[in-house]
DNA sequence: CGACATGATTCCCT
DNA sequence: AGGGAATCATGTCG
């Protein structure tokens, strides 16, 4: 039934406001032509001013006590006024208020005028609110939704944004193996970011359902003394609910903020640079100038070496990136250092090759491929031995007693003889892309003397 | 504090 | 993908 019609029904009996010439239809009709009904409306607003001087609380008492809130929007039979009268017996106001109130309550205008008094009310909302009635999902919200997806915050468990971490990793160019250590401070951190903000949204959501709720009750309650639409409660819903995603995007907008912090810490971390400690600066030359001619490890070798440094694999790549490149730009700097490596690599082999001799097995060490790298110094001594030789590497004169005496024990215990002797170590220095052709070492710091110079001493 | 050393990153090439 | 080269950024030393 449209509201129209409501209102004629309401306006039919309107002369009865607790009167008795209501029955009468011509008295009504006369009334109408006369103007009177504009009076008796006058009374009902009246009297509805007077109740809302009342508090709804003696008002929802006294009237419905067990009545659906609704009930002035939906039925429009007037015979329900009779049924609320029962419930309106007790309480200490005085009868004749009470009287009134119930006379209005119950009053068959009453749907009619409030449902007049609802339309008028709704159109001036809307010319109020206008447009933004119907708002599109905010941009920035979006954005922000997909920013905490993306970063493991929001969205499914899984590991607590593991995938961000690797995805962090990716972004910064490192290997996403790597740096397990980094990882899992960053995976720590995220997923404590992570904790803090459900359990925030959840506080905010309980609060806003529990709001809503208190409000909607609130305007249901007041919908039997006031002129409430339930769209008009759905819009302060609606209003509501706006508020509340506001403050749930305050919350968005600093977990971002947090997530970005961390995440700038994690890739500030990973470039902050740590000089390697001796030892495995140590460990990385041995290899370097042992390998002088292809100084180009093997994964497996750069994971060896990478155990040994304690540092991880990348890093390994790292260093014989910078080194190879350091090498070759300046040769001269680094010769000093070479034959430092060059010796000590000797020195090793020929406690290698002494302990060879004592178990008594002939010096044919494994002599692996150069490619394959054992840290025990079985195939890389003899690398460096060639070095020795002065044919890989010129060896600086200060080092040249060293070397002899080196040469002088290996001689002694047999292994470097038979090794030099033996076509198998003759040094091939230059193989197929030999990284040495373009920089071959200037020979800074020794004579150029002839290549068999440090072997000739060997013989003596 | 500046120069140098050195690990890490980036871009480009093969 | 791995390497070369340039560059960045930080550590170290005098």
């Amino acid at each position: 039934m449209d509201d129209q019609t409501r209102m004629m029904t309401g306006l039919t009996g309107l002369g009865g406001l607790a009167q008795a010439d209501v029955g009468d239809p011509d008295s009504v009709r006369k009334q109408q032509s006369l103007g009177q009904p504009q009076q008796d409306i006058g009374d009902i607003l009246q009297q509805i001013m007077a109740i809302t001087d009342e508090s709804l609380d003696e008002a929802q008492a006294r009237c419905w006590p067990e009545e659906s809130p609704a009930h002035w929007g939906g039925s429009d039979d007037p015979t329900e006024g009779g049924r609320a009268g029962g419930g309106m017996a007790g309480g200490g106001l005085p009868l004749n208020f009470q009287h009134r109130k119930h006379a209005l309550n119950c009053h068959r205008m009453k749907p009619a005028l409030f449902s007049v008094l609802c339309e008028i009310k709704e159109k001036t909302v809307l010319s109020i609110r206008g447009v933004q009635e119907e708002d599109p999902p905010d941009p920035q919200i979006m954005r922000l939704d997909n920013m905490l997806l993306a970063e493991g915050v929001s969205g499914p468990e899984k590991g607590g944004g593991s995938a961000a971490a690797a995805a962090a990793a990716a972004a910064a160019g490192g290997s996403p193996t790597d740096s397990s250590i980094e990882h899992s401070d960053y995976r720590a951190k995220l997923a404590q970011i992570r904790q803090i903000y459900h359990s925030e949204l959840e506080k905010y959501e309980q609060a806003c359902s529990e709001f809503t709720n208190h409000v909607m009750n609130l305007l249901r309650e007041q919908s039997r003394t006031r002129p409430i639409s339930p769209k008009e409660i759905e819009r302060m819903v609606a209003i509501i609910h706006r508020k509340f995603s506001s403050i749930q995007m305050q919350l968005k907008q600093s977990t971002c903020e947090a997530v970005m912090i961390l995440r700038s810490r994690f890739l500030d971390a990973r470039r902050k640079r740590r000089n390697f400690n001796k030892q495995a600066t140590e460990v990385l030359n041995e290899y370097f100038y042992s390998h002088l001619s292809n100084p180009y490890p093997s994964e497996e070798a750069k994971e060896e070496l990478a155990k040994k440094c304690g540092i991880t694999v990348s890093q390994v790549s790292n260093w014989f990136g910078n080194k190879r490149i350091r090498y070759k730009k300046n040769i001269g700097k680094f010769q000093e250092e070479a034959n430092l490596y060059a010796v000590k690599t000797a020195v090793d082999a020929a406690n290698v090759s002494a302990q060879a001799s004592q178990a008594n097995s002939p010096a044919t060490p494994n002599s692996g491929s150069p490619g394959s790298y054992s840290l025990s110094h079985t195939g890389d001594t003899y690398l460096g031995l060639r070095s020795l030789n002065g044919e890989g590497l010129n060896i600086a004169p200060p080092l040249q007693p060293q070397v002899d005496t080196l040469h002088r024990a290996t001689h002694l215990t047999g292994g470097y003889e038979e090794l030099s002797g033996s076509g198998l170590y003759t040094p091939h220095r230059l193989d197929a892309n030999s990284w040495q052709d373009t920089t071959n070492p200037p020979s800074v710091t020794s004579p150029p003397g002839p290549p068999g110079s440090v072997h000739s001493d060997t013989s003596n």
